[in-house]
RNA sequence: UGGGGGAUGGUCUAAUGGUAAGGCGGCGGACUCUGACUCCGCUUAUCGGGGUUCGAAUCCCUGUCCCCCAGCCA
């Protein structure tokens, strides 16, 4: 590259603009983030642009990022989700070393806090019901209206407060509420709930408790405690922040940090609540969390995707406080890039018609050289066995085609990629019409596949030798939703959109025999159709079953349907 | 109708009082042993109305629209 270009400034977003200015006036020394998941679901591409952002931000300044698990509700937390949330952001290629928290490792501390504000007079034990609390509350426009056990001694809610630690309490009967303003605008500041009776045991903690602080509380302390310097969330918790700043500002905390909201990511064709991807685990419209069509980054994974990929869009979406809809084709471009770099190139045909070149030796069979990678020399080469009886793509003939299609057709020449020039001489229908097989002439001069008289031929397709291509199974996969927006209607549910398309299998592929080895998990591009990967969970040795993770751009499908 | 946020081309992001820029999309073209890749060109924007200023996307006033909040979820 030419390095009189103009350089290329990438542009800062807002939160690293104030991170940089909080290191320039001296406010900290280091930044420190802080990644926190709930381990009540698996991660998804929306989570993958704030694992990106936290640790990116980290690694840029020379701080660290945590991995912290905001497990303080056992009733919906599991140990599996914290197994997959950690393969997940290890395989996004982050690392934490040894700053790996547990809201839950917390538990004391957070209870001693909470004994320290009642003594404080800012803490009381309410014994409404939960109906209670919530007309008490009142609305939107109406201030609440203080609970009749506001003002307890210290003593009694002393007492109390380790009563309902020693489970002497029913769930529900008592709460721990912060003592701020009843009659505040804010919600969040009617004296909001800190501690509940929860008797469910915790996958960490087992049955030490039976009160678990509410988010909150936890969430501000548990930064303060781990010394974090900027505490970035989405949105929705903007108006939490006035109760994030009273409790670190209430108590004598060892920082307080500054929390700093975001807009979440929201994709176009696509889901992204963990309450709406669970709905479709469970309810078996997807094979699972990791099934393939889901935007999970286990479903990416298996789909294909590289982590590089998805670093790389996440980079490229931007960051901002307005709502956005970032558009698929974005996610499918970053992949594309990627694979595009980085995948070798094999032959496969996805729905085969035989080819039989009439003039080619019987029994004969060639070994042609196939670059791995057209633009990359370095990548090498493998040898394709050519033979008499061939497959290609059924779409790559057509009868009577348009001058437009470059492809095979009775009397056209086209080029056998890597292979030879080959003109069709006629075809063979069965009683239904379908084309059962083409036969073509070869010219022998044009091994290889380049005409030694210069002639053009403008159209190449792919092949394989039909007596050695590895038929396989392979997997269309295609978005989950048809429209843009699957939950922009209220009325109609989100499954009313799904893709009944998503997913088509296809048996009777035939891949080119080098093929056979290729590991689980590896992505290759089938030329001409798109990037495909080795399923990690379904391939067998010598029998690999390949899902599609996106088709290459296709301007001359774009073409043909602008014509309908 | 309380409080908190947000409005820049179709879409996402930049410009931080000084030529409204870039990506994606779309359209057109070049190249090509992948109708891929790559390259080139084009298209379209500051929510409305006032004001301050030599100069406003940016500052002030005012209006409009959109999002979030009434879990003992996070």
């Amino acid at each position: 590259m030419d390095t009189t270009d103009k350089p290329v400034v990438k542009p800062v977003d807002f939160i690293r603009q104030i991170i940089a200015e909080d290191l320039k006036s001296g406010k900290h020394r280091t930044t420190i983030t802080r990644f926190p998941p709930e381990p009540n679901g698996f991660l998804h591409i929306g989570h993958a642009k704030s694992i990106c952002l936290n640790f990116g931000i980290a690694l840029e300044n020379g701080g660290v990022c945590h991995m912290r698990f905001d497990d303080t509700n056992p009733s919906k937390e599991e140990v599996a989700y914290v197994e997959s949330i950690i393969r997940d952001v290890r395989w996004l290629g982050f690392d934490w070393g040894d700053k790996l928290f547990y809201a839950s490792d917390y538990f004391p501390a957070l209870y001693d806090y909470a004994v320290e504000l009642i003594k404080l007079g800012k803490a009381y034990v309410c014994q409404l019901s939960t109906e209670e609390i919530r007309q008490y509350r009142g609305t939107l426009t109406e201030p609440g209206k203080e609970s009749p056990y506001r003002n307890r001694s210290v003593e009694e809610n002393l007492d109390l407060f380790a009563r309902m630690r020693n489970g002497e309490f029913d769930e529900g009967s008592h709460v721990l509420r912060a003592k701020i303003d009843m009659a505040s605008p804010n919600l969040n500041m009617r004296d909001p709930v800190i501690f509940r009776i929860l008797k469910v045991p915790h996958h960490r903690t087992g049955d030490t408790w039976c009160i678990y602080p509410m988010y909150d509380y936890t969430h501000c302390l548990s930064d303060a405690i781990e010394g974090i310097t900027h505490s970035l969330c989405t949105l929705e918790f903007e108006d939490h922040r006035p109760l994030y700043d009273w409790v670190l500002d209430t108590l004598r905390t060892p920082c307080h940090p500054q929390q700093i909201e975001f807009a979440r990511l929201n994709l176009t064709f696509t889901v992204m609540s963990k309450r709406k991807l669970l709905q479709l685990v469970k309810e078996g419209y997807v094979d699972g969390w990791d099934d393939p069509r889901m935007l999970t980054i286990s479903g990416l994974r298996r789909r294909g995707y590289t982590p590089a990929s998805i670093r790389s869009f996440c980079d490229v979406i931007g960051l901002g406080k307005k709502e956005s809809w970032i558009d698929m084709t974005v996610l499918e471009n970053a992949v594309r890039d990627d694979l595009n770099v980085n995948a070798p190139r094999a032959m496969c045909v996805l729905d085969p018609v035989k080819v039989i070149i009439d003039n080619y030796p019987e029994g004969q069979v060639e070994e042609m050289e196939a670059m791995n990678h057209p633009q990359n020399p370095e990548m090498g080469s493998r040898m394709l066995p050519f033979s008499r009886e061939l497959f290609i793509e059924r779409s790559d003939f057509m009868e009577n085609p348009p001058s437009k299609f470059h492809r095979l057709g009775p009397g056209r020449e086209v080029r056998l990629r890597y292979g030879y020039l080959v003109t069709c001489t006629s075809f063979v229908k069965d009683e239904d019409g379908i084309i059962q097989e083409i036969h073509c002439t070869y010219d022998p001069a044009s091994r290889g596949g380049s005409a030694p008289d210069g002639r053009k031929v403008k159209g190449t397709i792919h092949w394989v030798s039909a007596t050695h291509a590895l038929p396989c199974r392979v997997r269309l996969y295609d978005r989950l939703f048809l429209v843009e927006n699957p939950e922009a209607d209220r009325e109609t549910s989100f499954k009313q959109h799904l893709n009944p398309h998503s997913r088509v299998v296809i048996e009777g592929a035939m891949a080119e025999p080098a093929l056979v080895g290729i590991a689980p998990g590896a992505q290759v591009q089938f030329e001409r159709q798109g990037f495909f990967c080795a399923d990690s969970v379904d391939s067998r040795p010598g029998q690999p079953v390949f899902n599609r993770i996106v088709t290459l751009r296709d301007t001359w499908a774009k073409e043909q349907q602008k014509d309908t």
